[in-house]
DNA sequence: TGACTATACAACTATATAGTAATATAGTTG
DNA sequence: CAACTATATTACTATATAGTTGTATAGTCA
C-alpha cells in the first residue's frame, strides 16, 4: 500500500466502503457457511428484499461476492474468502479496544444517548 | 467475527467507514515512516490544516492513531500497526482484480469516464 | 504584553447512500 | 397464455459526512 497513488487509494477506500456497513457485513457473514439466494439471505439478515438486494449488487459490483443464477433464484457466494481474514484483523483491534470501554462509548453515544 | 452481535457488527463497520477515505489512507500510509505532526501531514497530504485535523481526530476517535502534544506541535502515529496488515489484504485483492479491468472500471465510471 | 504559529472547532454546503415503496423483469407452472 | 415467485430497479426521503471557511484556543518568542 505504501507505493499506491491517489488512484490505488481510492480502490482501497471504496474496498473499506463496501465494508463499512453491517448489514452487508450480516450477509457476507452468513455467506460464511456457503452459497444463499436472496430470500434466505433476506430472513437471515432481517431485512427487506430491496435492501438485501440493492446491498447484495453493491458487493457484487465491488467483487466480494459472485452471483448465479440458477432456475428461479439468484445464489451468492464468497468472491475471495480473504475478506474474512480482513474482518478478523478488525476485530482482534476492536476486542482489544473494548478494554477501554469508555473510549467506544464516545463513538455510539449519538446512537444511543436518547434516552436521556 | 462469526459471533458477533448487532453492536459488534456496529463497530466493525464503523472502524471499515474510518478507512474508507483517500484521505485518511493517505495520512495513515504518511504515518508509516514515524510519527508526524500536523502541518507536515497537510503537506503530505496536499490538503488544508482544517481538513487534515478532521480526520487526525476522527482518526484518533477510533484508536487508529495517537495523539502527543509536544511544544508547539501535536504529534500523531499509528497506534496499532496492524492496520496496515488490514490494508495489505485489501490491496491483494483489488491487485487480484485489477486483472479484470473491465469490472474496475464499471465502479468508477462515474469518475473518469471522461478519458477513454 | 502583543505578534506569531499550530491546532481545534463550529457552521455551512454538497454529495453519497441507507432504507423504503412501488414497479419491472425473468423464470416457473398450470 | 395467465398466474405466480424471485430478484432487480427506480424514485424517493432522510441521514451522514467530506470538505470549506472562519473563528477560537493554546503555546512560543520578541
Amino acid at each position: 500500500m505504501s507505493k499506491l497513488d491517489d488512484r490505488g487509494l481510492e480502490y482501497v477506500a471504496k474496498y473499506f466502503k463496501a465494508l463499512a456497513e453491517p448489514m452487508r457485513l450480516k450477509v457476507l457473514n452468513e455467506l460464511r457457511e456457503g452459497e444463499k439466494n436472496v430470500g434466505q439471505l433476506k430472513e437471515l439478515a432481517g431485512s427487506t428484499q430491496a435492501n438485501v438486494s440493492k446491498h447484495l449488487s453493491l458487493l457484487s459490483d465491488y467483487g466480494l461476492v459472485k452471483r448465479e443464477s440458477r432456475g428461479n433464484c439468484v445464489y451468492y457466494s464468497i468472491a475471495d474468502p480473504s475478506v474474512y481474514e480482513i474482518c478478523e484483523l478488525v476485530c482482534g483491534q476492536i476486542s482489544n479496544r473494548l478494554i477501554l470501554e469508555a473510549d467506544i462509548k464516545k463513538l455510539f453515544s449519538s446512537a444511543q444517548q436518547s434516552s436521556t
